[in-house]
DNA sequence: AAGACGGGGTA
DNA sequence: TACCCAGTCTT
């Protein structure tokens, strides 16, 4: 099978089923941007909502770099990936800086952008420029390696590279956005991981040799990832009044930048916790178990217990590095995880 | 080459 | 549960 023989039957297929996504309606270079650095290792129904949000409050490129960062962080809040923001804003700054705030219509200049690698980089390059530059993702892997009947290691990076120059080999000189966006597409919609895939509506099936060979359920062939390690943590609701005690998590690492409960590693008693309270100069007046809660990440998992603390009023609105905020504030302003949103209702109720 | 980095949908 | 998602960066 010549893999060129593709191009056609999804370009036309294409065309007639593609989705109405919020991102396709203007494609300006910043809409692809925003939208690719939003779909990493993301689907698209949860993109929707923060897509429609961040170009609200950040219409520009020139808007991005100026926005501060506990606001990036909240427009991010609940997406994952946090560095992805960061790195976006980073990338702006350059922007501005060095190409007047045009993103330049250039791959490798795009490619060199901090968090832009070369699915990113071919993504906006193709659709937003029109050069042709294949957009290899984990739909394109899965739809390839079925089509081929291959069964190498789709997660190894030699076979992305070949991926990718077979098809920048056999791509459309006229409509390569559409390309790559057709084989997306067909890969979300027709071309499914885990489960059946609707091979009878697929406009490539008289070309794919698992298809053929009724192999299609076995591949992508991927290796087995390690097993996730168990973290036990204990989380502090600190109570004055009306108002919760949170704090900043460091600028490095899991979900750095974000705002946290106050938390200690392992399962503390009672008489540790209050202990603890102490030692961040407050007074504690009552203790009760908060419930436990579990929050999995892809390489770790929290078991968490957690504690209300009610404190004797304190004049500081900070005492160490905490910080004491109220409901409004919880909402509106700091961005706390969802790994916490078992014990984020302490605040939000009452 | 392998690990870090989120969160949620789905079978 | 376990897998996977319009991946990238660091080690």
């Amino acid at each position: 099978m010549k893999l060129e023989q593709i191009t056609e039957p999804l370009l036309s297929w294409y065309e007639k089923n593609k989705r109405d996504l919020p991102w396709r309606r203007e494609p300006t270079p910043y809409h692809v941007w925003v939208s690719e650095i939003m779909l990493q290792q993301t689907r698209v129904e949860a993109v929707k909502d923060y897509y429609r949000r961040f170009l609200a409050e950040l219409p520009g490129t020139r808007d991005l770099a100026a926005c501060p960062e506990n606001k990036l962080l909240k427009l991010w809040e609940g997406l994952g990936y946090y560095n992805r923001v960061k790195n976006m804003q980073k990338a702006a700054k350059e922007i501005v800086e060095e190409y007047g705030g045009n993103i330049p219509p250039d791959y490798e200049k795009i490619l060199a952008l901090p968090g832009i690698g070369s699915y990113t980089a071919g993504a906006v390059s193709s659709i937003a420029f029109g050069l042709k530059k294949p957009a290899v993702d984990g739909n394109v892997l899965r739809v390839i390696s079925r089509i081929t009947e291959n069964g190498e290691d789709i997660l190894k990076q030699s076979v992305k590279r070949r991926v990718e120059q077979e098809l920048e080999a056999v791509m459309p000189e006229d409509r390569p956005g559409a390309f790559n966006q057709s084989l997306m597409e067909l890969g979300a919609t027709v071309c499914i991981p885990n489960g059946m895939a609707k091979c009878d509506v697929c406009p490539v099936r008289h070309l794919c040799s698992a298809r053929a060979h009724g192999t299609v359920l076995d591949y992508p062939k991927k290796a087995a990832k390690k097993q996730r390690r168990i973290e036990e943590k204990t989380v502090l609701l600190i109570q004055n009044g009306q108002e919760y005690a949170i704090c900043k998590r460091p600028d490095k690492g899991l979900l750095a930048g974000l705002y946290e409960f106050p938390n200690m590693e392992g399962w503390l008693t009672q008489e540790e916790v209050l202990k603890a309270v102490e030692e961040l100069k407050l007074m504690p007046l009552h203790i009760r178990a908060a419930g436990e809660a579990k929050h999995i990440f892809s390489h770790v998992e929290w078991h968490m217990k957690g504690y209300v603390v009610k404190v004797a009023s304190t004049e500081e609105k900070k005492a160490g590095s905490l910080l004491f905020i109220n409901k409004k504030e919880s909402k509106g302003k700091y961005p706390i995880p969802s790994a916490f949103s078992a014990y984020r209702k302490y605040i939000e109720e009452d």
